[in-house]
DNA sequence: CCAAAAGTGTTCTTACTACACCCATGG
DNA sequence: CCATGGGTGTAGTAAGAACACTTTTGG
């Protein structure tokens, strides 16, 4: 068989003809800010939609693959690493008309980050803020392009692989407290905890959390130990949220 | 707001410039044939990887959604409707160098389909057919392009999803017996599970199957009850493959 | 001492496991 | 009658739900 690089330099195997497609890469970036779930939206700078809200994102170079354009443009837009948060595919949107320019394809990516300071504002942005998801999802339409829809899968992928997995964890400061993963939990799910069986189910879960052995005295009450994430990636069982787990 | 059909015709709206891309859906249509999971694949009639086991896909057309695009693949290359299939978006590859001929990403579909009368071929495909799975996660590199990959993350997916939801029916017919959906978890968990327990855990699930009130005397053995799959899409709680749940 | 939050012990209940047992048919 | 697979009953066990209770701090 031919060798890669040869067959790139032939012309011959160029496909006939394809449609010209632009592709992007957008972000729903969640954090938890004022005990809400929060998502990165950025101000339009450019027509389309010029100053409505939208997810930060861009075109995909030449050179990178969509991971790295995801992990490049969450470095541009919150300055966070990719080491300190969490990025995962989320979907792809790709409907002829998305965009009234042309026809564009967006991967969107998913980040999961823990609270950090006000987000910059850069590239086509004029303007960058948290808001609410609550708001998102009750208004959609208030973004540009389908970004309201693309919010709402990222925030349902969200609520349903914490439960699953130990990604809460990237939501909490490096040492949290167990009732300060608790309070993720409840913010995500929109339910209330048992604090006693979640300590329980936490703690005894190997791998979910390591305590570091200090403790903190913040507030009033009995001061609580402080934990690291351990390195387990899944939970076995999982959290539960619904009717079961959650205080009536 | 200007409206989208005014500002496509306006060329002070194209983005300056992008790279240019081409974009795919590609299909792991996946089956059970002769008590083994087995996934379409089609040879390919051009370069690059002529003569290479391939997944089914073409070319996003300019009218149709990703939706639109890989459900028209689908019946293309199997002659199945979306209706008696499941098909829902998987993920999307755009390493730089995934076809040796241009930048190409492509939104990878996992469809699920009753076993079918032989596969079809057509397009650029010069034969189809139905391979096990096992074989090409044990060799994925015989696959063109990024495609053992792209199975791997499909079967993956498959495997999840039959846990928490009532998608093994899809790969029985359409009337079926508890004992031919118990074959489908077994085939496709490679476990062997208790037929007792999994009978009333089936047929306990409320809207998972229904039964017809007729019975089969195919085989030797007491006659079995006929069902239908029933109107609920998730099972709570769901089945289990591990340790627990199956048999030693 | 009291309020407040952290953390433990214990009972109740659900749901899965394992397996004995009965049912209905073909040969 | 026996073999074969379909289907039910039931005791034992793991894990969640609910909640009483103890611990440790601040005021």
């Amino acid at each position: 068989m031919t060798p890669a690089h040869l067959e790139r330099s032939d012309p011959d195997y160029r496909p006939a003809d394809f449609p010209a497609v632009a592709v992007t890469t957008d972000l729903v970036v969640i954090t938890i800010r004022d005990a809400r779930l929060c998502v990165l939206l950025v101000r339009r700078g450019e027509k389309p939609f010029r100053g409505r809200w939208a997810l930060p994102g861009g075109f995909l170079r030449p050179t990178e693959n969509l991971d790295q354009a995801a992990a490049r443009e969450l470095t541009e837009e919150t300055g966070v690493t990719v080491a300190r948060a969490y990025l995962e595919q989320l979907a792809s949107y790709g409907d002829p008309v998305r965009d009234p320019r042309m026809r564009v394809v967006t991967v969107a990516y998913l980040a999961l980050a823990p609270d950090l300071p006000a987000p910059l504002a850069g590239g086509d942005a004029t303007e960058a803020r948290w808001r609410p998801v609550e708001q998102v999802l009750h208004a959609p339409a208030a973004l540009a392009f389908d970004h309201g829809r693309i919010v709402a899968d990222g925030v349902e992928r969200s609520r349903a692989k914490v439960e699953y997995t130990s990604l809460a964890t990237v939501f909490c400061p490096e040492e949290f407290t167990i009732a300060e993963l608790r309070h993720v939990y409840e913010i995500t799910w929109g339910t209330v905890l048992d604090p006693r069986n979640f300590h329980r189910k936490v703690t005894g879960a190997p791998g979910f959390v390591e305590a570091t052995g200090e403790s903190t005295g913040r507030g009033s009450g009995r001061p609580a130990q402080l934990y690291r994430r351990g390195r387990a990636q899944l939970l076995h069982p999982p959290m539960l949220r619904g009717a079961a787990g959650a205080l009536s």
